[in-house]
DNA sequence: CACAAAATACCCCATTTGAGTGATTGATTT
DNA sequence: AAATCAATCACTCAAATGGGGTATTTTGTG
């Protein structure tokens, strides 16, 4: 099997160099680039085509989470795994919506770095323990949707396409039904959903999550 | 450290005794009860105060879903860790929804369970790596607020309130404005985010986490 | 089979909404 | 000083929507 390519984006020199050493040190991985900020390694990766890249989030200048969403916009087949010292909500979760496929904190030891390289080039997507809570806590603050449940599959089926945007005719056209029958599930919908109205229904089925 | 109490709930005789064995021969495990289905545990459960419950969710009668839901409603700090077969994106996203802490593929090594086991217990989040992108994947799919951003904080005050599933004149009373003018703002948000109606708007606004 | 629930379709009617057009004011920028 | 833009208000008009009904056909379940 070919080796994992792997740059390092990290500015204080000698954790840099650590992973670099640990990298090329391990058999099956290969560090190809190294690199303090990411100015520097932005222009560069577009020729290192590297399978993963270790990204750190407080560097000088572009932070790291500008540097996912760069790297993402033109190479969204790089996996990039963070691996920085924040564990705040606010760092993790603008990480991961920017596009990094893992979060490991900088503490992990190094053969649990190694390990999460792998995991992630296998389409995993390594976090430590903590960071993993903490995404998993945001689907149990989302609401309970106890009332979309009450709801037929027809009728789940119309809200979805409500959800998209779509009038009375539309739908009636893309179900193959009368806008008559639209309007009848529609008046259902609401009574379940105690709404009066498409948008106050698509706002409850997006935030319940009803179609994720 | 006092040992970590595990009850298994699993409707296959074979691989809950196996899980139990493994359990209760590993130092810093015990094992305190294990039951072929939800009706069956859920009055234990009470009892034993396990710290950690393995869940099934192939199970006969209360599929093993139901089953977190029922145990976090009255025992919210037992932490549950589904071990299943299932890898669909429903099961996965139900069970977590309900309220497991993490979710492994019954093919997972019996160490590896061991150390979820203990990783749950930690308050963290273990999930095997396919399960853990597919969370993951769910941060990537909402969308950029770019085209959010250039809302004026009038139309974003106004967005907020359609979101709110208020109908031109009540938006109007709110903010103390003309329902005319209420229109104007809607017609120039329509336009900047490439809508034609208040449920696309809002459902937008949503999607994009405008308002979380 | 019988019954209930869901899905289908249609009617009336008042209100809401979306689109087009135009105008005034005040603040900011140029 | 001129230009620009956000915010405000107004008008028209056709289309879409929401609430009130009623009725037939399918479907699923006991």
């Amino acid at each position: 099997m070919k080796d994992i390519s792997v740059v390092v984006i990290e500015d204080n020199e000698k954790f840099r160099n650590g992973l670099a050493q640990l990298i090329e040190g391990t058999p099956g991985y290969r560090c190809v680039g190294t690199f303090s900020d990411c100015e520097k390694a932005l222009p560069e990766i577009c020729n290192l085509l590297p399978d993963v890249i270790l990204m750190d989030i407080g560097l000088p200048g572009m932070s790291g989470i500008e540097g996912v969403k760069a790297i993402k916009a033109c190479l969204p087949e790089i996996e990039i795994l963070m691996l920085t010292i924040y564990e705040d909500d606010a760092k993790v979760f603008d990480s991961l919506y920017a596009g990094a496929s893992g979060y490991l904190l900088k503490k992990t030891a190094p053969a649990k770095i190694l390990e999460a390289i792998t995991e992630i080039h296998d389409g995993g997507s390594p976090m430590s323990p903590k960071i993993a809570r903490k995404v998993l806590d945001l689907f149990h603050k989302t609401a309970p949707a106890e009332e979309t449940e009450q709801l037929s599959s027809r009728e789940k089926e119309i809200l979805q396409l409500l959800v998209e945007g779509l009038s009375y005719k539309a739908i009636g056209k893309r179900l193959f039904i009368s806008p008559h029958t639209v309007r009848a599930h529609l008046k259902n919908i609401y009574e379940k959903l105690h709404v009066h109205s498409k948008s106050e229904a698509a706002v409850k089925a997006v935030k319940q999550r009803l179609f994720p």
